[in-house]
DNA sequence: ACTAAATAATAAATTTTTTTATTAAATGTT
DNA sequence: AACATTTAATAAAAAAATTTATTATTTAGT
């Protein structure tokens, strides 16, 4: 039971029997993407008569990839089987990785989640240690699992950073030596590996089981350490040339002389963003300002968590002020992207998207304000839904869709 | 000899009726936009068999939409025909409204210009006998054309403003009922009508036929009276939800207090746009500043072209200063927006493009300054190649690929 | 100039796909 | 409950496309 034969495409196959590949490959797309279906439907989608998708259908459960499900109701006539992947025939790996943890998922071929382990402790360090203990929280997932390796399609990881998903490059984490990361990765945990950006990764798990219905033109601000974005364009993920789209955070905005993490001063990251919080809470405690986290006596130990937890139990006055300032300078921003942009939604995402219910309203106010009116009223606004899991989420799918050739 | 037939796709033909007809699209898509091609080409392109592209191949000779071209040099072996498009099977047509004149190209099924009116004199305003009088000019241009109105596909008109495409709506021109313009249009001029926005349609004339290349991500900058911009992604133009995207020149850059033509205050259009150029240089000229320009006795009668020939005919150091600092400006603003598409080219167009030279360095300096390095270092410039054509010749690729179902 | 190798085009044979006809299974109406 | 109607699935006949074989043209090498 495998369907790795589909994909080991070598040159000097017939024209016929191409076709006959191409038209299972299809099948087997929508079954995984679309879901279950029956052979007069999918006759209709792929445009082949029904006794040829009968025909396919047929091999295809005799190799075991698809399952029949039974019978199901209409409105009228014989009914019709219903068709549907194997869940067991093949499994998609998606890996987060932040500054302080890593979260693993594994997905089958029915895009269930059927393992998660979320948050193992480890610390992002830019050398071949991280890099190695990484590989090896990975392997201790895989075997865990207990799905042979050679069923994992592929694993996906996100960093932060610049990334070029399409090389396989990542310039901002693990760039050690010319071969691609992804290769470094993939032989060591010996699955077939694509790297991704986070925020991108984020971006695509809301827009396949996320917050998106059917928005084609989407903006995902992610809020966390830093402040990134990743874009839904014609309905599918927007990379750029080189793969280094969303770079949000990096926005010459203000002329407040703080160094931001690029090496350049005033960047919007520097006001908008996990670190700009914790760094501007920290300044105003300092000067005498209190709150709820007054009660810490060290103020260098205060993190973004406890500021968060703050805000949503507490209702801490004074983060929530300075997330309401957060919010009209990230929606006068977004105005400028709204307006070249035209989409449809705007979702808000990340670590800060949990106190999301205070940012929300200044974004939208400055978003109306600062945009053309016209533009603005096409603009829906949302929290991520997938909250802290949209990164694997996201991983697994880019997988699954790498591996059919829609990315 | 009409291609008409293969488009009214009425509901109840037979599935291999279907397929065929879709071969045939395609091939009449491959070699109107591919230009001429021999038959094992065809047949790898298609992927169907070199007697089935036989077969079709001779149909469309029959028909008269194609033409053969005769044998073609090959490296060995025996020399294939080669098949073309029947130059004269087909026309499409494009309208560039600006202003103070319009603009009208006739383009071939092989994509050659075979009849343009340049500037033919015309005063855009916002009411019912100024929509008529363009009517009318365009049916004049195509009744001389001499080409049976049934042989052109499509017109595209190209406007200032918000331009819903995809429903035929104008906003900010035109607006007088419920029903599109481009129907209102179309009923006047009997010929199948799309509208377009002007920045846009000029970035399809580039990316076609103009300065584009390989590049599948672009931006193309419009400085003309207003700031507009056109963008290529994925290989194809951006609308956005509603055909709004590349609304440019209204981000709230600035604390100038000068009112924009949008309604609002600040905007970089108040600051980098044929008009701002205008006002500035009165400003000065008026607050006692030398130039070329100082002969005129009437500043107020000064207008963009007699700036532009200060500046091309007597390198007037006035205007180019006020140009350097317009492109550090647009610079800025631009490093924003690089950050966020990772474009690979970035093009100046419009009216401004005569003078790039001196706009051009201060916006790569700025655009180097501002943006992250890996990202700039993607990005290459040019300027617009098909000048004042630019509008027209999109236009009438906008109609061509309207036609085959690319937009 | 002759011959081998390469590519194109055509013809005949084979395979694949579709069409049409038939049977099966379900719903709803009189 | 019988029957018309609808949709699905299968079988047999017809059509279409591909494969293989053959012929035609051209280049390059001896």
């Amino acid at each position: 039971m495998s369907i790795s034969f589909l994909f080991n495409n070598s040159d000097n196959i017939p024209l016929s029997a191409l076709k006959t590949i191409n038209l299972k490959k299809d099948l087997i797309r929508s079954l995984t993407i679309g879901g279950e279906n029956t052979i007069p439907n999918l006759s209709k989608e792929t445009g082949y008569s029904i006794p040829t998708v009968t025909k396919l259908i047929g091999e295809l459960l005799e190799e075991g990839i698809i399952h029949d499900f039974g019978k199901i109701d209409t409105t009228g006539g014989r009914r019709p089987s219903s068709y549907g992947i194997n869940p067991n025939a093949f499994y998609f790996l998606g890996v987060e990785v932040t500054r302080t943890a890593v979260t693993i998922g594994l997905q089958s071929a029915d895009n269930k989640n059927v393992k998660i382990s979320e948050n193992i402790l480890y610390s992002l360090e830019n050398n071949r240690e991280s890099l190695d203990k990484l590989c090896d929280i990975i392997n201790f997932f895989i075997d865990e699992s207990e799905v042979p390796r050679k069923k994992i399609i592929g694993a996906c990881i996100n960093l932060t950073g610049r990334i070029n998903s399409r090389e396989g490059f990542s310039y901002s984490f693990f760039y050690f030596e010319e071969k691609p990361l992804s290769s470094i990765i993939e032989s060591k945990i010996r699955v077939k590996t694509y790297i991704e950006n986070d925020s991108r990764a984020m971006t695509y798990g809301e827009y396949n089981c996320g917050v998106v219905k059917n928005e084609q033109e989407v903006l995902f601000v992610n809020i966390s350490w830093g402040l990134g974005m990743g874009i839904i364009c014609k309905g599918g993920l927007y990379y750029g040339k080189s793969g280094y789209s969303g770079e949000f955070g990096h926005a010459p905005l203000f002329d407040n002389d703080i160094l931001c993490q690029c090496g350049k001063k005033g960047c919007l990251e520097t006001e908008v963003s996990g670190w700009a919080l914790e760094r501007k809470i920290k300044e105003k405690l300092r000067s005498g300002a209190t709150s709820v986290l007054s009660k810490n006596k060290n103020i260098d130990s205060i993190n973004i968590n406890q500021i968060i937890s703050a805000v949503v139990d507490h209702e801490d006055v004074l983060a929530i002020e300075v997330l309401e300032e957060m919010g009209e300078k990230l929606g006068r921003y977004l105005a400028m992207l709204v307006n070249i942009f035209n989409p449809e939604l705007v979702i808000i995402g990340g670590t800060l998207a949990a106190v999301s219910d205070y940012l929300q309203l200044p974004v939208q106010t400055a978003l109306k304000r600062y945009s053309l009116n016209l533009v603005n009223q096409d603009v829906r606004f949302k929290t991520s839904k997938l909250g802290d899991k949209a990164g694997v989420v996201g991983a697994c799918y880019i997988v699954r869709d790498r591996f059919f050739g829609l990315i």
